[in-house]
DNA sequence: ACTATAGCGGAGGTACCCCTCCGTTTCTAG
DNA sequence: CTAGAAACGGAGGGGTACCTCCGCTATAGT
């Protein structure tokens, strides 16, 4: 397998060796990452390459197909989610469950690939969201646990319902907020 | 103002009077939502008409922008949404409503265009949402009235969060309607 | 400083899509 | 049946995106 440099995420292309390659390299991941979340997974690759100021025969060189560099996009963003499991872990069983799926809202509310991540069928996508999963599981079966969390549902339905509201469309964050509120209001016992 | 052949939404075009013309017109229709459901407001408008069996002349001669043809289409959706909200009618205040949101999803599950509309601000939208608030609301009022719906929320939340609910994706039907469930329960009391 | 070479960028071929225009076909009223 | 009008459809011009290829440039090791 791959070098995993960080986390339990294999990076699918490898960072260049040269200085200026890298810049570019860097460059791309970034114009790559605001494009999409503005534009959405089918942004013009060309208008990504023009943003990072670079050719476009360079944003090919470094990721032959548009799915490598969604991969190396995405799994950053992952590998961050996961990272925040951690920072939630000292707060009571309900409330390190309901910041862990706030902080979620937050990368997903401008970054809906991730939530498109959730179906997608890709090797890629399925080890994304293992690593998803295993990060927020355990904080929704020590809700349960608790008895602070129904028992009759599982961590898919409730991350798919909390996806499904961070893709909608709210007048303002808190609209978004407070419907967020009611539904997991549904799951809180 | 344009004459209102049914209900309270005015047809932007006008069907055709030759026979062979109305049978274009009405396969361009069927064509239309078909393909705009499975790609979404974005399909191209020649496929719509290869589709329809019909030259992309012809497509334009009836309708000569998207917006034209997207009016069209979903002011017809949105008559028989509007329409359901009378069907439930004699349903307890509760059932009603979430009867009359299951019919929602129903519609929108397949159409995801009713989902955007939510959010446009163009005038056909507006016109549509707001036909769709006026046949729900009172639903929901009735529903608020008789103690069985929470009252610290807007009849637009409730239906941003539904809405939120179908456009995601879920692995199969069972687990949209377990979800959907969820978030109602939160609204119940 | 020098040079081998990794890396650069954009021209250009292909493939769509949008929309217009007009010669041809089809309908229908008389 | 016929002729005028209505409707048809697709060729074609203009635009954009994808992706490849290769002559040029910047880098890094000596």
């Amino acid at each position: 397998m791959t070098q995993t440099p960080r986390g339990g995420l294999a990076a699918a292309v490898k960072r260049p060796q040269r200085a200026d390659a890298r810049r570019n390299f860097d460059a791309l991941l970034t114009a790559a990452r605001d494009t999409f979340a503005e534009q959405g997974t089918d942004a013009s690759l060309e208008e990504i390459a023009r943003r990072a100021g670079v050719g476009i025969g360079t944003l090919y060189r470094n990721f032959p197909t548009r799915q490598d560099l969604f991969e190396a996009v995405y799994f950053g963003e992952v590998e961050e989610l996961c990272a925040a499991a951690d920072d939630v872990a000292d707060l009571p069983p309900w409330d390190a469950l309901t910041a862990w799926l706030e902080r979620f809202v937050q990368y997903a509310a401008t970054k809906r690939a991730i939530i498109e991540a959730l179906n997608r069928d890709s090797e890629m996508f399925t080890t994304a969201r293992e690593a998803m999963y295993a990060a927020g599981t355990p904080l929704f079966e020590r809700a349960q646990q608790a008895g602070e969390a129904r028992t009759d549902i599982a961590f898919d339905d409730l991350l798919r319902m909390v996806s499904g509201l961070t893709a909608a469309g709210f007048v303002d964050d808190a609209q978004r907020e407070r419907v967020l509120k009611i539904a997991l209001d549904g799951v809180h016992t």
